[in-house]
Order: structure tokens, then sequence, then C-alpha cells
DNA sequence: TCCATAGTGTTACTGACTGTAACACACAAG
DNA sequence: CTTGTGTGTTACAGTCAGTAACACTATGGA
């Protein structure tokens, strides 16, 4: 009888249900293209031991946010989609929920919200045709918007 | 020492952060402009104990989505922000976390995962800033983006 | 061959949060 | 004063993220 007893957060999967140490270290990856374990522990802010780390990477891995291939025998991970991906159904996910459906009630509640003005909306929609029409098929990019983080040396 | 041991996944307040049940009892609240804990629980698909409706409505005014006047006695309560200003702030975060702060790596990622194609997104940039244009001071507007809920009974 | 090392797999505990609700208390109406 | 009706308080179970210890396994050198 189905008791939906549990909040059951994670229904599916998520980006909006991570947590923070997650979301971190998904970032880490993002940036990185591809780490180890040890690597990622290096890069955090917070001292946090191995195992820590490693579970925090199985877990994205389970939940679909990370993918990883075996460097003799050291585990490499890597992304399993890119930011826009998620963050774009994590965005469609709060257009359902609360503009029920609406992306333009979504626009007009970030530039109500001063999150974007209309011009910039307007230089971006622009920008977005452009870049869609020269470039029908691009999809899993990750370096191109200004990380400037120059971690690079992510040992590819 | 602040030992940062707690998950804390509501850092100040996000929707994203909501559970299924607050999100649907909010969803109605935003349907409905002002409602008694009965009126809510009547709304509801499951069926649920008063003072469990209760406890939610509370909840989400400790959280700061919704307020409450008394009226004779019964509370009466209200969205504290319009869905929009809260879809935009959970956008925000999105944005942040995932895209960097950049607006644009988002539209991308929502044109990528076909959840918006270029011309949409013109036609929406058009009607926004021509919205914007002939109304520069609105701000807490609700019933605006065709809800077309019919209020009142709202559980159509 | 055998050990130390590096890395993985397994298991677990704690605290936070949500879903769900019982129970106690207060006040208005009859 | 009794009875509703509605509010305030308290609680418990389940899930999840943060955090990590411990066990296990190859691999390369002594």
């Amino acid at each position: 009888m189905e008791r939906n007893t549990r909040p059951a957060r994670n229904s599916g999967h998520d980006p909006a249900e991570l947590g923070d140490l997650e979301r971190g270290i998904l970032a880490i990856v993002w940036r990185a293209g591809a780490v180890t374990a040890e690597q990622v522990r290096e890069q955090l802010v917070r001292p946090l031991k191995d195992s820590t780390v490693r579970t925090v990477l199985r877990r994205l891995e389970e939940k679909g946010y990370l993918a990883h291939s075996v460097d003799n025998r050291t585990f490499l991970y890597h992304p399993a989609e890119s930011r826009q991906r998620v963050a774009g159904r994590a965005v469609k996910r709060i257009v359902d929920w609360f503009c029920e459906g609406s992306v333009e009630a979504l626009l007009v509640g970030m530039v109500d919200s001063k999150m974007l003005d209309r011009a910039e909306l307007q230089r971006l929609a622009d920008r977005i045709a452009g870049a869609q029409k020269s470039d029908p098929h691009h999809a899993a990019d990750s370096a191109r918007y200004g990380t400037a983080h120059p971690k690079k040396e992510a040992k590819s």
C-alpha cells in the first residue's frame, strides 16, 4: 500500500537534493573534468578524511551525477552530465512546481527579483539564439563559462 | 568551533528544500490566496489529520513562505512571497551552484535539454521586455500569470 | 616470497528534516 | 458550565547527508 510515510526527497535524482558537500565535490569534478578521490580531497577547503570523500563520490555516482573509469587500479571520476544539463533539469522542476510550468513566469520572477534585468535577458536571448544557430550540436561542454579556476592540473 | 557536522539542508530558507507535502500545501495556499488549515485540508488529495496540516502550515510560516492573520480566532494563511519570487530565488541558487552565476549557461542548458527552444526564448524575452517597460515598478504580483485555476474551490 | 602501500568496498553513527499525528489548552456560544 | 472549534506543544519514525573507521586487495620493492 505504498506508505508514503517517508520524505523521499530523492525521487528520481535531482540536483537540488544534494547536500553542500556533495554539491561542492560535484563542482570540483566538473571543473577538473576527471579526478581521483585524492585530488578532490586536496581541493577541498575543509580537511576531510579520504574515506569521506570517496563515500561522497560513490554516492554521487549512484545518483547519476558522476561516472568513473579505472585508471590502473585508481578510480577516475568524471561528470556523467554537464552542469548545464543538470542545472536545466533542476530549473525545470522549479518551474513545474512553482510556476506551473510557465518559463515566462520564472523569467518574470527573476527580473522581478533583480536577478536579471530585461536588457540582459534580451542580450542573452540573442546570444543563445546565435550560439544555437552556429553550433546546433554542442552538448557536453564544460570549459566554456569562465571558471577561471587555475585548478586545471587535474592530471588529465 | 561551529561543527558543521549537520547537513544544514535549510541554510537560509530555500524552496528546493521543501518536502512534497510542504510544496503541495504551499501550492494550495498560493492558488487560494488565503486559506484556513481546514480549507487546505479539504483540498488535499490525501486524507491527512488536521494537526498534520497545521503543523506543515506552521513550518512553512517559520520558513518564511507563509504568513497568517487571525480572523476571529482562526488562522488565515496567505503567501508571504509570490511564487515567481520564490522560484526566482531558487533558480538563482541553482545558477550560482551549477552554472557559476552564469544565467547564460543556464539558458543554454535549458535549450540544450529541450526544455526551451531558442525561438520560444526569444519570444519570452520580447514579452518580458515589453511587460517590464509598461510597468516598471510592479513587484509583488501573484495573480498575473494565468494560473487559470478557478481559485476558490481550487481543488478542481 | 613477503610486506608495506595505495586504493577500494563495506558498514555505521549522528544529526537534521519531513511526514504524520496525538494531546493539552483556550475561548466563544449556548 | 459544558461543548466545540481552533491553537500550541511534543513526539516519533523514516530518510538522507556528513563523516569516518575498518577490512580487504593488488602492486611494487626488499
